[in-house]
DNA sequence: TCAATGTTTCAATTATATTTGAACTATGAA
DNA sequence: TTCATAGTTCAAATATAATTGAAACATTGA
């Protein structure tokens, strides 16, 4: 395993993270990159996926990848963006910590995408 | 086992469980029920553990009710509030839904919190 | 170099959330 | 029945987020 996949998050960057899945458009976009994985998506093709004007999808491309959920590489003269599992599965860890005073959960730390 | 531990939700019902989460004071007071359990807490208690004003916490308590994310039941004057765990793991799942084209991921549909 | 394409930025408008304090309701104890 | 307690509701004030359309930027291919 070349890093992580789980980094730890603090309470802002929990609600940074959940705010950004909190508005329709950007949960569709972020699911369609997870779905995509590693190949990701270019925002041209989210844009028509979607349904969103060019503009409104860079707004909340944005707002993900300022929360860190996604992330951007520069391919010619696209861009593709892809999900960040290892943030997503810290987010997910978040909700979960210190599940039930520890006592009937061993699934406690468990998470949902290991491979990626 | 008595009731199912996951119950799909729809894209509105993921993203108001989200945007009541997406808040500090929220946060802390379902991370604090998460970690209650069964045991629950009154709003009481959450309010002084959580330094917030009690029609503060009431809103948000609120919030988090209709978001299905908690749950309420009366005892004599009290209100026990509970964390609703099959709809934070159908939340979970929600997100991570045919994570990379379901060609890496086994751990799909994995979930953080089976025995609650 | 020029024009076309893909993407981002900006500013204005509109829409939603959050906080506060005071008033209200209902329960249980004296 | 009266009182104190636990919790909720309401309305006003403040703060934050989303959408739009036009303009700007950078990269590629002719």
């Amino acid at each position: 395993m070349d890093a992580p996949v789980v980094n730890l998050l603090d309470e802002a960057a929990a609600v940074k993270a959940l705010a950004a899945l909190a508005q329709p458009q950007r949960l569709r976009a972020f699911r369609a990159l997870v779905v995509a994985g590693s190949d990701g998506l270019t925002p041209g093709v989210m844009a028509e996926k979607l349904g969103v004007a060019s503009s409104a999808l860079s707004f909340h491309l944005k707002e993900l990848a300022h929360s860190g959920l996604v992330n951007s590489e520069a391919r010619g003269r696209n861009l593709i963006y892809r999900a960040s599992f290892g943030h997503m599965n810290a987010l997910l860890g978040y909700l979960t910590e210190h599940c039930c005073q520890g006592q009937t959960c061993e699934a406690d730390a468990a998470l949902a995408c290991k491979n990626c």
